[in-house]
RNA sequence: UGACCCAUGGUGUAAUGGCAACACAGCAGAUUUUGGUUCUGUUAUUCUAGGUUCGAGUCCUGGUGGGUCAACCA
């Protein structure tokens, strides 16, 4: 037992009004946490459903519940087992485990039955009506729907016509099943909401077996009620849904399962519908969903972010049901975060300038020890090759300094990273005026750290030896879209139209060698957070750190001054 | 113009009728073999008008602002 306050633990954060609501009724007595991620298999997930999948897990993890994966599969026009896959490999991924996996289409027929028993107890009937006659009949927001002169129709007669549904009789859109609720509703959802609608459409899981399909309305609280999920948590514009949900669990006395609403994850310079990022897609402005500009999981993956990443930047971003735009500088902060203490270093130079250290011996090669990641001492060091031609970064290097500017300049002193100080004595340029070669003399005395006199200087910069660099492919990126709030269109634009064209930029650079996990041609990723990564699909692992290209924009900030 | 949801620094999230705080971003400084990291300091917050109360960010009423809802999508 520990009396000092000072040593005590770290307070624990407050409660989102979710645990409230789950402490609330675990005090009341409920025993049991349940919850479920339902996504609907028609696309890939992104950060946005990462928060869902965290909060519906961590909060079954919290209270010693279980978490169900549940496949929201009732329109098969849109879904297909490609997304399905996915969708497990990116929750596995960011490292949960459900208690079960289920499918709506499991509950067809259950959901058919009870189906059938609002049928009997007058509450569901077969409207003849088109499409658009069940339209206008609604009314609008404002005005009160009309019946539908099918509204009176006998149950045997419901009953009837909906087995015929069942068997084939009618074509597509001939008929629905409706629920008989009130026309005239304010929330336009219980204007007698359609239950079954009439798809000859092959379906992912169940195959011809069905032409009916269930709608959303219907089928997600009975799935829950089926599941027995205690804590329905779904997103803030499911909210006008809940009165319906709650009417076909009464109706049906049934399992009496409860939806919450939360509101959605938002990001600045992100779009998060997935209608869209699947036009991306198919209009091939992106490579495919992972291509590493998108916001979806397997995107991140593919860019180096780590799971346990993607689970503190949910965690931060907090539970609450008021609209909101996180500030994608967060995201990035808690990559950098991680990586920052995971990730190995490596020296790279982007724009090579050729650097010949004039009193070290021609032909020799010299290995000098650099630690692998100054935070983390466990993980070791490497042996880089040095020589008498280097490159170093053209940004490195400035012929007219501005002041603050502590890196190589003429007649300058600077250090190579874990390597010798060298000094600047002559900058050799072409025809043309462009510098093409510095030529420096070095410390032999400086090596790794110390230098002879004592004396420091501030600026540290990567370097590659010249005859041993390897030549890689660098992927330079930045935001996908050029507003901050991509969904907020002008008149006579489409949201493509803010793709920003510099979101991808392929460039060379020299690594050094000395990378057992890399080798000339691999494709490398340039991180607008700092850090480079390598393509997930070549090569997953390394990380490589830059200090120059990584800094870029403060040192833009520094020249300005 | 109907019903419902929401309103706290630049961005998020706390404060559960009792000193408005934490994180990100920003700014300044220190440390540093990455202009990174780390550390320190600092700027900046309760939409509005009433009411209840000894006391209101919190409760009540009105207003204002934002969002959601009129697919045989989820």
């Amino acid at each position: 037992m520990n009396m000092n306050p000072e040593n005590e633990a770290p307070k624990e954060r407050a409660l989102n009004f979710l645990e409230e609501i789950i402490e609330a009724d675990i005090a009341r007595g409920q025993t049991r946490v349940h919850t479920r991620f339902p996504p609907e298999p028609n696309g890939y997930l992104h950060i946005g459903h990462a928060k869902s999948i965290c909060l519906n897990f961590g909060l079954a993890k919290r209270y010693n519940g279980l978490c169900n994966l549940r496949f929201d599969d009732t329109n098969p026009v849109k879904e297909d087992v490609e997304y399905v896959d996915s969708i497990k490999e990116d929750v596995r991924w960011l490292g949960f485990q459900w208690a079960g996996e289920y499918y709506a289409s499991d509950y067809f027929e259950q959901l058919y039955e009870w189906a059938v028993l609002l049928i009997n107890k007058g509450l569901a009937y077969v409207d003849d009506q088109t499409q658009e006659e069940i339209r206008t009949s609604r009314g609008t927001v404002t005005v009160p729907g009309t019946p539908s002169p099918w509204r009176e129709r006998s149950v045997e007669e419901n009953l009837r016509l909906f087995a015929a549904m069942r068997a084939g009789e009618f074509a597509d859109g001939a008929k629905v099943l409706r629920a008989k609720i009130d026309m005239g509703h304010s929330n336009m959802l219980m204007r007698d909401p359609i239950l079954y609608r009439i798809l000859h459409t092959e379906h992912h899981r169940t195959g011809d077996k069905w032409c009916i399909y269930p709608m959303y309305d219907y089928a997600h609280g009975e799935c829950d009620s089926i599941e027995r999920i205690t804590h329905s948590i779904c997103t803030l514009e499911f909210d006008v849904h809940r009165p319906l949900y709650d009417w076909f669990i009464e109706q049906l006395g049934i399992f009496p399962s409860h939806q919450y609403e939360f509101a959605r994850l938002n990001l600045t310079y992100t779009m998060m519908s997935k209608r869209k990022l699947l036009q991306l897609v198919q209009n091939k402005a992106v490579s495919g969903w992972d291509d590493p500009r998108m916001p979806t999981i397997c995107a991140l993956r593919r860019r180096g972010y780590t799971p346990e990443s993607v689970r503190a930047f949910a965690e931060r971003v907090g539970v609450a049901k008021r609209d909101n735009v996180i500030d994608l500088g967060l995201l990035e902060f808690c990559v950098r975060e991680d990586l920052n203490r995971i990730a190995e270093r490596r020296m790279a130079v982007v724009n090579p300038l050729k650097v010949v250290i004039t009193n070290f011996p021609e032909g020799k090669t010299e290995y000098i020890s650099c630690i692998n990641n100054p935070e983390n001492p466990d993980s070791g060091s490497r042996e880089v090759p040095f020589s008498r031609e280097i490159f170093i970064d053209r940004d490195d290097f400035m012929e007219i300094p501005p002041k603050k500017f502590f890196r190589l300049t003429p007649g300058g002193e600077v250090r190579l990273r874990y390597g010798y100080l060298i000094k600047c004595e002559e900058v050799v340029k072409d025809a043309a005026g462009e510098i093409i070669e510095l030529r420096c003399t070095y410390d032999p005395e400086s090596k790794g750290g110390s230098s002879s006199d004592g004396r420091k200087v501030k600026g540290v910069i990567h370097w590659v030896s010249a005859p041993h660099a390897i030549e890689a492919e660098l992927r330079l990126y930045d935001v996908l879209f050029t507003r901050e709030n991509p969904d907020d269109i002008e008149e006579g634009k489409t949201f493509t139209d803010y793709l920003n064209p510099e979101s991808l930029v392929t460039k060379k650079a020299l690594l050094e060698p000395a990378l057992a996990s890399v080798q000339a041609g691999d494709k490398f990723q340039f991180e607008r957070v700092g850090y480079f990564t390598p393509d997930y699909d070549s090569k997953p692992g390394a990380l490589v750190f830059n200090r120059t290209v990584g800094l870029k924009d403060s040192w833009a900030k520094i020249a300005e001054k």
